[in-house]
DNA sequence: CTCCCTTTGAAGGCA
DNA sequence: TGCCTTCAAAGGGAG
């Protein structure tokens, strides 16, 4: 075993840096921008499509889009001239032309949208239907087009919005990376289906892509905007289909299933922490160079402990906006649509395997593979193998409500996983990072393991009893504002632990 | 090419 | 009701 003293890691920051300052984060939309016939400029400038009838399709959907977007927030400003080329931020700091591959920076206000619009261009008009009092069919309950617990602006503290992208990142263009993304790799990400519709996704994201709108598609939201959530599942063009006629009564459980394959993906709503995930994660990787996400993704969580009581709120309230604004344009999607999709991938592929050769699956299934991030722990060399018992406090004690959905118990059991098994450069890099991310915080941490929720068996740890949060929904936010429990102090020893060996890293066994 | 890893939180499934 | 499982993002690594 191969450990590694944080303590002695004396090195600073690697990438120097501030995250915001401009790193390069990824954005595969800009290649499929390029290739919709728009122009790059030497700088990244991304010029409107010189095709006038692209340059009106695109000015029809950003009229579309404006319009959406003054009836979800009607403070928006929404100049009458605005154009494809206005689409930035009128801010100095967005003066630049370049395509947003560059992480905004953190001071800018993410809410600010990069095209600045005023609402003088069109009528209100009466809002889509979805956002019209309706009936939820789920809930029967009426939703109102604009309840009053959802403001125009997120009720944020000016400070603390800076870093978080606008709840419609993908809606409005911004300089920061939309809340739902477009990975790298152009239309192998998020929003295949919307390929044909690249216009409008590629819109959303500040990216301009000429494709022209064909009619809306299913994946399609009733109001004409796609959400970036919407994914496909077609990856591959079928060149003819003459299997989906439209009266085809008597299909084949074939056609049936190939149907059931073409409904668009909608994904998840990010919650909190995938949104915090997302907008530090670059941060991260600046800070040191390290890309693994994994060990990114510890970090983050650390740091995500770490976070004051009102910035993790920030995000809660942030991740239930995403949510109301999802039940909103999927009325009918449930998380049941994509529950064990991805499993059954597996599942399917492991039935193959084992088709193939009984043995060899078994020997997949019995395979665990490479890298264990999170070990079982040394029995004393780390507070994270005090598991469970460790109900110390967490490192900020407001912080453990900082949410309503982090509620004490998701804190008393906050995450530090101090042994890593990944490449001793990165796991130095994770170790100095934590370390930071932890003096940082006020009080850090004291604190015990935490045990991933879920199949956690690889893990080491016994999933703590305390693992589940108490659902958003349940508790009222002004009772999981108040006051926070007091949480008797962390154990001494753990602590002491913790000071005399901090975030020790623990590689794999090296055979 | 696909899955795994890792994190937290939300939500579905099941007993 | 409570526990367990799955899925959201991300990208390097492994098979």
């Amino acid at each position: 075993m191969l450990e590694v003293e944080l303590g002695m890691l004396e090195a600073g920051p690697k990438a120097g840096g501030d995250a915001g300052g401009g790193h390069t984060g990824h954005y595969g939309g800009l290649q499929e921008a390029m290739q919709a016939g728009m122009h790059l400029s030497r700088g990244g400038r991304v010029n409107a499509p010189r095709s006038s009838s692209l340059r009106a399709g695109l000015s029809f959907q950003l009229l579309r889009i404006r319009k959406y977007l003054q009836m979800k927030w009607p403070l928006l400003d929404v100049p009458a001239g605005a154009t494809l080329k206005d689409s930035r931020s009128p801010s100095p700091a967005h003066l630049s032309n370049k395509v947003p591959v560059v992480q905004h920076a953190h001071h800018m206000h993410p809410l600010t949208p990069l095209i600045t619009y005023s609402n003088d261009h069109f009528s209100p008009g009466s809002p889509p239907g979805h956002l019209s009092p309706e009936i939820d069919p789920k809930t029967g309950i009426p939703r109102p087009p604009h309840p009053p617990e959802l403001p125009p602006y997120y009720p944020l503290s000016p400070g603390a919005v800076g870093q978080i992208p606008h709840p419609l990142g993908w809606l409005v263009p911004q300089q920061g990376q939309p809340v739902y993304s477009i990975p790298p790799g152009g239309f192998r990400h998020p929003y295949p289906a919307l390929a044909m519709n690249a216009s409008m996704s590629s819109l959303m994201s500040s990216r301009f892509s000429p494709h022209m709108v064909p009619p809306p598609a299913h994946g399609l939201h009733p109001s004409g905007i796609p959400h970036p959530t919407i994914v496909s599942p077609i990856v591959k063009q079928e060149p003819a289909q003459p299997s989906a006629s439209p009266g085809g009564s008597s299909k084949s459980p074939v056609t049936v299933k190939k149907e059931e394959e073409k409904k668009p993906h909608i994904k998840k709503p990010l919650n909190a922490f995938m949104l915090y995930m997302k907008e530090m994660r670059a941060k991260v990787v600046a800070e040191c160079t390290l890309k693994e996400s994994a060990a990114i993704n510890q970090i983050l969580g650390r740091r995500w402990h770490s976070l004051s009581r009102e910035e993790q709120a920030k995000y809660y309230e942030l991740a239930r906006k995403e949510r109301q604004l999802h039940s909103q344009l999927y009325p009918t999607w449930s998380a049941r649509d994509n529950y064990g999709k991805k499993k059954k991938r597996k599942r399917e592929k492991l039935a193959q395997q084992q088709s193939h050769d009984t043995e060899s699956a078994l020997a997949s299934k019995s395979k665990k593979p490479c890298v264990q991030y999170l070990p079982a722990e040394k029995p004393c060399d780390s507070p994270a193998s005090s598991h469970g018992s460790m109900l110390d406090s967490p490192a900020t004690p407001s912080a453990a409500l900082a949410s309503p959905a982090a509620p004490a118990a998701t804190h008393s059991e906050q995450a530090q996983p101090l042994s890593l098994t990944t490449k001793p450069e990165a796991r130095a890099q994770l170790a100095f990072l934590s370390g930071k991310a932890a003096s940082s915080s006020s009080s850090s941490s004291s604190s015990s393991s935490s045990s991933s929720s879920s199949s956690s068996s690889s893990l080491g740890s016994p999933p703590s009893l305390l693992s589940r949060p108490i659902p958003f929904t349940s508790v009222p936010s002004t009772a999981l504002l108040s006051s926070p429990p007091s949480f008797a102090p962390s154990p001494q020893a753990a602590l002491a632990v913790l000071q005399t060996q901090p975030l020790s890293l623990v590689t794999k066994p090296a055979d």
